[in-house]
DNA sequence: CGGTTTTGACCTGCGC
DNA sequence: GCGCAGGTCAAAACCG
């Protein structure tokens, strides 16, 4: 049972995240298994060799087994502990430059002034490293909107930016993953605990409500409801960051999400509108929708996986020069081509961070392996451990 | 028995 | 102010 779980997440990993493993090798001190295992090797071997050539082949495959089987697992907490540390690198970094950025331009952008770059940098702030102390109470506002500020820090920029935080709290960018489905919600490797069932108007199929159940501080919720029209389309809605360490399974998706919210944003919106639509084709030559919509009561990505392999590269319907820079640098992302190409014209907004983020292929690779996840678990099987009743 | 789901009540924002 | 809709709470029921 539990090996089985193992080797999933492992088969899920490794394809996904093999840029990050070699890192790992280069770093990781594999002498202690190695000696070990050779020591085991030359036992045998001094045991066995007049006797048996088969035997003696068969404990140096066994050895080479046990060695292997050893590496395999450091490897793997290794893997793990730089998932963990990558992504929360990766929020800091998208959330500074947002800082800096809103610092330079002045506090509220014009527009769509979202703050979830800095919530989530400060979601990363109440995890469990204490050494920045700048918390401002912020979760304690996303988790209670409408109860008023509960927070007794009376510097003025807080209370400024608290002030801020409320404002924004119905503002805040949401992440919705469109798929098809016959389960009642799509596995992305987190623990969710309902808490709430509603009918929304306009759709017979009633809207669930889910919060994180990983951390008990954790203000990540998400919205499952299918689709009025096509039943068949599931409709997944993020809110939030995470601010606890994530299992390996669910960090795609949580990256995919973060990095969503945080790429709309940091502003740049094209100008001519609140809404914009485009196609991509991945690597997998899956085509994906990406939608983004600032005109809906919450500013919301809507990633639509459900159309299948139908569609043309041509199909694009907004010029990339019309996107954001942080647009261009998901899409590419999600598109397994590496770290995309930006116009001269739009340099100057591209913090180097992100370019950089954007150069990394894990990067890429993090995002490409979310949508093979989502993918994965619409056209496999949809077992949702949590959810087993539905 | 502890965690999760269910479900009606409640709260809040918004349009009229 | 009122009604509506979306979202959340929390007690009870359920489950392993
Ligand atoms: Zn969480």
């Amino acid at each position: 049972m539990i090996g089985t779980s193992v080797r999933v997440k492992e088969d899920k990993l490794v394809p996904a995240h093999h840029q990050a493993l070699d890192h790992v090798n280069t770093c990781l001190n594999l002498s202690t298994s190695n000696s070990h295992g050779k020591s085991i090797l030359d036992d045998g071997l001094s045991r066995n060799k007049e006797n048996n050539p088969k035997m003696n082949e068969m404990e140096i495959l066994q050895a080479e087994l046990e060695r292997k089987r050893v590496e395999n697992q450091s490897l793997k907490s290794m893997l793990n502990q730089v998932n963990n540390d990558y992504y929360t690198l990766q929020l800091q970094l998208v959330a500074l430059r947002e800082d800096q950025k809103s610092n330079r331009h002045g506090r509220i952008r014009g527009g769509g002034g979202f703050d979830v770059a800095r919530q989530s940098f400060k979601d990363l702030n109440c995890d469990n490293r204490g050494e920045i102390s700048c918390r401002s109470g912020r979760d304690v506002q996303q988790e209670s909107t409408n109860k008023g500020p509960m927070i007794v820090d009376t510097s003025r920029d807080v209370l400024e930016q608290n002030q801020q935080n409320m404002s924004m709290t119905r503002r805040k960018p949401r992440v919705s993953v469109r798929t098809r489905s016959e389960a009642s919600m799509i596995s992305d490797g987190c623990q969710w605990r309902k808490y709430g069932q509603k009918l929304a108007k306009g759709n017979p199929c009633p809207r669930a409500y889910y919060r994180c159940t990983m951390a008990s501080t954790c203000p990540v919720r998400k919205q499952v409801q299918r689709c009025a029209l096509d039943r068949t389309i599931l409709i997944t809605t993020y809110e939030g960051n995470h601010n606890h360490p994530l299992p390996s399974a669910a960090m795609a998706m949580a990256s995919t999400t973060s990095v969503a919210a945080s790429t709309f944003l940091s502003g740049s919106m094209p100008s001519g509108g609140d809404h914009l639509g485009l196609q991509l084709m991945n690597s997998n030559a899956l085509a994906e929708t990406l939608t983004l919509s600032a005109s809906a009561p919450f500013p919301t990505i809507t990633l639509d996986l459900t159309q299948d392999h139908a569609l043309s590269p041509n199909s694009v319907s907004i010029p990339q020069s019309s996107l954001s820079n942080q647009s261009k640098l998901l899409l590419g992302g999600l598109q397994g081509i590496g770290p995309p190409h930006f116009s001269h014209a739009q340099t100057q907004v591209l913090p180097d961070t992100i370019s950089s983020i954007a150069a990394d292929p894990n990067f890429t690779e993090a995002l490409v392996a979310a949508l093979a996840s989502i993918l994965g678990n619409v056209h496999g099987n949809n077992n949702n451990s949590s959810n087993t009743r539905d």
